[in-house]
DNA sequence: CATTTGACTCTAT
DNA sequence: AATAGAGCCAAAT
């Protein structure tokens, strides 16, 4: 089963995000080896299946921490509670706290 | 087959 | 420090 595509190697990576973890879109497409990609990253998530296909689109966030206005998944205010619900903190901002959240692959 | 677009990121002002 | 603009590259039309 060879990729089919960048957008399924990025679910990929996106659903090895642990629980109470978020990783950035630039993080998850350096992981796939191209850095570039961060955009097709968010865009994957946007044109993929959702979590309801296991990937936490929700875990995925900018670099700031912040997440896409108007493109959540029904709102940045929703995407706070869930990651909050999963154990994410997040700061005074309304933007995770990557220092303590970030996910780091390979640790 | 060429053009447009896009959940990003970096660099410059 | 904050804001603005350009770059990138693949998929959709």
């Amino acid at each position: 089963m060879a990729e089919q595509g960048f957008f399924e190697r990025a679910y990929d990576v996106v659903r090895q995000i642990p629980e109470g973890r978020v990783a950035t879109y630039g993080q998850v497409a350096r992981l796939l080896g191209e850095p570039r990609k961060a955009r097709f990253v968010g865009f994957a998530m946007h044109s993929s299946p959702g979590m309801r296909s296991g990937v936490p689109c929700h875990r995925v966030v900018f670099k700031d921490g912040s997440l896409a206005p108007g493109f959540a998944f029904g709102g940045p205010d929703a995407q706070r509670a869930l990651l909050e619900g999963e154990g994410v903190s997040f700061l005074a901002d309304g933007r995770v706290n990557m220092r303590q959240c970030q996910w780091e692959a390979g640790l």
